[in-house]
DNA sequence: CTAGGGTTAG
C-alpha cells in the first residue's frame, strides 16, 4: 500500500496521515514494520504526532525505541516530536529529560513542552519554562506567548501577566491574532475587564475568541446580563458566531431564563449546523431545563449521540429541579451502565434529586457509593443534601449524626441544610432545638446573610411563638441585614415583565389587580384559607398587608390577563415561593384550567389541575 | 512537530 510515488507536497502529507491512522492501532503498526515501510523523518513525526492526539503512550515508547535504533534520535525534527508526544500523553519526566539532555536552542520542543504543561494545569511548569526561554534568549513567539498568558490567568498572576504583555510589546508579536486574543483572556479572566476591553479595542481584528473572553468573564465577574449587552454589541459589528460563542451566550440566557432568545440560538445552531457540537449540545440542555421547557431538554438528550459527564449531570439535574428526581436516578443509573464516569458535580445533582423525591434509602446509598465506588470524596454540598435529605424526612438524629462524621468542618452551607431541613418535622422537640442551634451558629458565621434569620422567624412562626419572631426581626434590624427583594417575572413575546410585592409600576397594574382579587375570590369558593404561618417569609419585601399581593401572584394575574385562552403561564422568581402563594396558585389552575410553570429559587413547580410536580416538598 | 474562546453546581 506505499508504493505509491507522490509529485506533490499535499499527497505527501495526506499519505502520512492516512499512515498515521492505520499504525496507531497497535497489530497494524506491527504489519506496517513488517511489510518493510520506511520509518524515516517523515514517518517517525507524524505517526508521534497520532500517539500524542490519541494519547497512545506505548505505541510512541516503541516508535522512540525504533528511533533509537536508527539513529534518528539525534534529528532536532525527531526530538521535538517526541518531547510532544511525551507532552501529550502527560508524560511529563521523559519529554523534560529529553528536553534536557539535547538542550534544543529551537523553540518547537519548549513550546511544545509549554503548551502541555498549560494545557494539563501545570500552570507553574508552564511558566517556569517560559521564565527559563527568555533567560536562554531563546526566541519567544506566537506559540510560547498564549500559553504562558494561559498560565498566568489561570493562576490569576495579573503582574506575571503584566510582565509578560510587557516583553511583548517589544517582540513585535503583540498585533497578532492569537496573542491578542490570550491578552484579553488573560487581563478578562483575572476579572480586569476594563484592561481586557483596552486591549480589544486596540486589535486591527476582534473576532469571535475576542468576543467570547470578554463574555464569558462578564458573566462571571460582572452579570449575565452585562454579557448578553455584549453580545448584542457583538451582532451590530457582524463578527461570524460560531459554536462556541452560541454556547456561552445559552449559559447567561439560561442563567437570565430568557427563553425566547435561546429559542433563536437554538435556531441559529440548527442552521449553522453546530448542532453535533458537545459543549452547545450540553448549552441548550440546560438552556431548556432551566427555562422550566423539561421536555425539551429531554429531546435535546436523545439527539446527542454522545453524551460525556456534563451532558448527563445536566439532565439529572434539570429533572430534578423539575420535579422528576425518580427519572433523574433512571438517568444516573442509565449513566452508570452506559460506561461514563460521575464526577463531583454530578453527585451534587442526584444527591439533589433524592432528596426532592423523598428518595432516602437510595440516597443514602449512593452517597455511601461515593468515595469506596467512584473515588469522590464527598464535599459540603453532598454533606448538605444528605442532611437535607434526611432532615426533611424526619431523621434528625441520623442527620446530626452524619455531620458529626464530617471530616472537615460543616460550612454555612451545610449548616443552613440542616436549619432549613428541621422546619418540616417541628413537632418533636428536639427539631426546634436543632433548628435553633445551627441558627445559633450561622448568626456567628454569617452574620449578614438574611437567609438563616428568614428561615428561623419561619420556624417560630409555624409553632405562632410570636415572640420570638418578633426578636428575630429586631435581631435583623439591629445588624442591618435585609433580605434581596423578592421579584417575579414573566417574557410575553421577547418582553421581560417584572413584579415586585404590592407594586404599582405596570402599566396594566388595575386589571392585573382586579385579577388578583378575582382568583383569590373564586379560590375562596373551594375553601382555600390564607396561612399566616409564612407571613414572614418575606420579610422587609412585604408591607402590613400580608400575602395577597406578593410578586408571583401578580405575575400569574398578568398572565391570566395577557395570554391567549389555554396558554400555559411561566413566571419565574428569585427567592423560594412562600407557602401561601405555592397553595392558592395550584387552586388558581384547577379552578381556571390552567397550568402554571412557577421557577423559583429552587425548584421548578409545574401546577396544574390544583397539583404540584414537587410534591408539596420544595 | 508547537497556538487563542465554550458546556454541568442542593
Amino acid at each position: 500500500m506505499l508504493a505509491f510515488s507522490f509529485n506533490h507536497s499535499h499527497h505527501l502529507r495526506s499519505h502520512l496521515l492516512f499512515t498515521a491512522s492505520i499504525t496507531t492501532n497497535s497489530t497494524q503498526f506491527h504489519r506496517f514494520l513488517a511489510n518493510g515501510s520506511p520509518l524515516n523523518l517523515y514517518t517517525i513525526p507524524t505517526i508521534l504526532a497520532s500517539c500524542g492526539a490519541q494519547r497512545n503512550l506505548s505505541l510512541g515508547l516503541q516508535l522512540h525505541a525504533l528511533a533509537i535504533h536508527t539513529g534518528l534520535d539525534s534529528n532536532s525534527f525527531i526530538l521535538s516530536s517526541l518531547i510532544t508526544m511525551y507532552s501529550k500523553c502527560s508524560h511529563f519526566s521523559a519529554a523534560y529529560h529529553i528536553l534536557n539532555s539535547t538542550n534544543p536552542n529551537d523553540s518547537i520542543s519548549w513550546n511544545a513542552l509549554i503548551v502541555s504543561s498549560s494545557r494539563s494545569g501545570l500552570h507553574s511548569d508552564a511558566l517556569h519554562l517560559f521564565v527559563k526561554m527568555h533567560h536562554r534568549a531563546l526566541p519567544l513567539d506566537e506559540f510560547t506567548f498564549p500559553s504562558a498568558l494561559n498560565s498566568a490567568a489561570h493562576l490569576s498572576l495579573v503582574l506575571t501577566g503584566q510582565t509578560i504583555h510587557s516583553l511583548l510589546l517589544r517582540s513585535g508579536f503583540q498585533r497578532h491574532a492569537h496573542i491578542g486574543n490570550a491578552l484579553v483572556d488573560m487581563y478578562a479572566k483575572s476579572g480586569e475587564l476594563h484592561s481586557a476591553r483596552n486591549v480589544f479595542d486596540e486589535m486591527p481584528h476582534r473576532d469571535v475568541v475576542a468576543w467570547t473572553s470578554l463574555l464569558t468573564s462578564s458573566a462571571r465577574h460582572v452579570s449575565h446580563s452585562a454579557s448578553l449587552d455584549l453580545f448584542l454589541e457583538m451582532l451590530s459589528s457582524s463578527v461570524n458566531l460560531d459554536a462556541f460563542v452560541i454556547a456561552a451566550v445559552l449559559s447567561s440566557s439560561a442563567e437570565l431564563t430568557v427563553l425566547e432568545l435561546g429559542r433563536q440560538l437554538h435556531a441559529t445552531s440548527v442552521k449553522r449546523g453546530f448542532h453535533s457540537f458537545l459543549s452547545l449540545g450540553n448549552a441548550l440542555l440546560t438552556m431548556y431545563a432551566k427555562t422550566g421547557c423539561i421536555d425539551d431538554a429531554e429531546l435535546i438528550f436523545d439527539l446527542i449521540p454522545y453524551p460525556d459527564a456534563i451532558t448527563w449531570t445536566a439532565l439529572i439535574i434539570g429533572l430534578a429541579q423539575n420535579g422528576r428526581g425518580h427519572d433523574s436516578v433512571h438517568v444516573y443509573d442509565k449513566m452508570i451502565r452506559t460506561g461514563s464516569k460521575p464526577d463531583y458535580i454530578t453527585f451534587i445533582g442526584l444527591l439533589f434529586a433524592c432528596s426532592h423525591a423523598g428518595l432516602v434509602e437510595p440516597g443514602r446509598s449512593y452517597f455511601e457509593s461515593m468515595e469506596p465506588v467512584h473515588g469522590i470524596e464527598p464535599g459540603p454540598e453532598h454533606y448538605a443534601c444528605m442532611i437535607d435529605l434526611l432532615a426533611r424526612s424526619g431523621k434528625i438524629e441520623e442527620a446530626v449524626r452524619l455531620m458529626n462524621r464530617m471530616r472537615f468542618e460543616p460550612d454555612a452551607t451545610v449548616w443552613k441544610a440542616l436549619l432549613s431541613g428541621c422546619r418540616v418535622h417541628l413537632n418533636s422537640g428536639f427539631a426546634l432545638q436543632v433548628a435553633e442551634r445551627a441558627a445559633e451558629i450561622l448568626f456567628k458565621i454569617a452574620p449578614n446573610d438574611a437567609v438563616p434569620y428568614v428561615l428561623l422567624s419561619n420556624i417560630y412562626s409555624k409553632i405562632r411563638r410570636w415572640g420570638d419572631v418578633a426578636k428575630i426581626r429586631a435581631l435583623m434590624k439591629a445588624r442591618g441585614v435585609s433580605k434581596e427583594p423578592g421579584c417575579s417575572w414573566m417574557e410575553v413575546g421577547g418582553v421581560v415583565h417584572v413584579f415586585h410585592v404590592e407594586d404599582h409600576v405596570h402599566p396594566r397594574t388595575a386589571e392585573i389587580y382586579a385579577k388578583v382579587d378575582e382568583m383569590m375570590g373564586r379560590i375562596r369558593e373551594t375553601g382555600y384559607v390564607a396561612e399566616t404561618g409564612n407571613v414572614l417569609q418575606d420579610v422587609g419585601e412585604e408591607g402590613e398587608m400580608g400575602l395577597a399581593y406578593h410578586s408571583e401572584k401578580l405575575a400569574v394575574a398578568f398572565g391570566l390577563v395577557v395570554l391567549p385562552r389555554g396558554a400555559l403561564i411561566r413566571v419565574f422568581k428569585n427567592l423560594r415561593v412562600c407557602g401561601d402563594c405555592h397553595t392558592a396558585l395550584k387552586l388558581v389552575t384547577k379552578v381556571y384550567g390552567r397550568k402554571v410553570v412557577l421557577r423559583d429559587a429552587n425548584v421548578f413547580h409545574h401546577m396544574e389541575n390544583g397539583v404540584c410536580s414537587c410534591g408539596d416538598y420544595w
